[in-house]
DNA sequence: TCCTTTCATCGATGGACGTCGATATGAACT
DNA sequence: AGTTCATATCGACGTCCATCGATGAAAGGA
């Protein structure tokens, strides 16, 4: 897609971006600005894992966690599976490295 | 203040956060979940700034900047000085490195 | 002291978001 | 087909947020 990324913090080579560029990079961040969003993310870091485990161990209804992951589904930042019964979801590395390398990776 | 910090994304130590760590590294990524904060962090990536030059860059009213910029600085993304008549902007890099290594650094 | 400039804060408003119960979809098993 | 279990979607409700105009606070100059 494109070869560089903007740059939020101080590298030597820090670029100005456009409000295009910044709305793209808001929407993902805001995928991260809630807190259960980010405890999903950070199981999902340890592997894959289903959503019956995700709704056992967040104490919310089950519609809340179906549209956390969702939302981070829009955002790019997890992937799902069906395999037979059960939905599997895991990280999308590639982005969540991405908004990294935002940040002055 | 903390040794090491929460990963969430796929380091081969990618350790479980409590309610919260995610909490607060929610809190961090909401100020950057907004396009104009995060053009304004990337202005600010490039040096000092003070606020007028901001009001004048993003084509919005003055107390909406001034606004974006408490959020900034109640997330500890930022500082500023006042010197004189203006009010100068800087970016604060160990917190934005923090937020870096916890997407995987 | 008065005026101007720069920035922060206040109060209001419209829209977006998190949460839930109810319901739909879809797969496996009898 | 009918039943049960696992997820997704829908509709509604309360709360938070981005934005604005108006106002306050602080500094410098006439």
């Amino acid at each position: 897609m494109q070869t560089r990324l903007p740059v939020l913090c101080c590298g030597p080579a820090t670029k100005p971006i456009g409000p295009r560029q910044a709305g793209a990079l808001a929407a993902r961040f805001r995928a991260l600005a809630d807190p259960t969003r980010v405890a999903i993310v950070n199981r999902l870091a340890q592997g894959e894992c289903c959503v019956c485990d995700l709704n056992a161990a967040f104490d919310l209804s089950q519609p809340t966690v179906s549209h956390h992951l969702k939302v981070l589904r829009d955002a790019g930042l997890v992937a799902s599976t069906r395999r037979g019964t059960w939905a599997y979801y895991r990280l999308v590395p590639d982005a969540v490295q991405q908004l990294r390398q935002t940040l002055g990776g």
